[in-house]
DNA sequence: CACACTATATCCACTCTGGATATACTCGAA
DNA sequence: TTCGAGTATATCCAGAGTGGATATAGTGTG
């Protein structure tokens, strides 16, 4: 749909809503999350972060968390509030997607 | 995602699940479904109901439901077996998603 | 020495989507 | 009676989102 979240960008949300995290360890956070059913390409991956900044959802931290043990090339982001309200909108509109296949009977009470 | 069931084809054959029906009913069945919050457009509707179609998702009546007091227009599609897997699988898919997202904290409890 | 891993970034091709357009018939309001 | 709205299907175009390849570059391992 036209202004519904993107999954990659729910994803990435996800991973940054308990932790700040840099490109390359949100593709193994949500990898890791899907069990490796998800996993995020560079190309996805970057571009989504890039509309993500532009739209607010997310901002980049000034200085990185640690910066005595850490690969400089990291950039590190942070959700926002906005992030955290478009995530959950987009998860309640999932939740009505589930709801409306149990409703239909195409899915086991609970799987 | 490469390999997931586009959104308009899982509305479409949620909307087949418990009942066989036309194009121009299926756009008006989701709208209702979903509160008028998903219009499909006519574009989205025919291109993927001829894309089920060749996936074995949906099928063709041959012969029309009531033929006495009908559009002769009209073209009416039934779910597949297979249909019935896609979108349940999808379901699943979408509910790992929600459940993500509570995980998370992103969602209160029940919504 | 080659390969895999870490880390970011860009490019191309493909799919999915909305919206516009086309065709054509029916019905009610002005 | 004519105009617009509704019913019904179908095709086209432009735009967004995605995966995979490619690039760059440093580190670590067999």
């Amino acid at each position: 749909m036209h202004s519904d979240l993107p999954a990659a960008a729910f994803h990435i949300l996800v991973s940054l809503a308990n932790e700040d995290r840099h490109g390359y360890a949100i593709i193994q956070d949500v990898a890791a999350r899907t069990k490796g059913k998800l996993k995020l390409s560079p190309g996805t991956l970057y571009r989504t972060i890039q509309r993500l900044l532009e739209q607010g959802l997310i901002a980049e931290l000034r200085h990185r968390p640690d910066p005595e043990f850490d690969d400089e090339r990291r950039r590190y982001y942070r959700i926002t509030a906005q992030g955290v309200r478009a995530a959950r909108d987009e998860a309640k509109r999932l939740a009505q997607m589930v709801k409306l296949a149990r409703a239909s009977g195409l899915m086991p009470k609970e799987a």
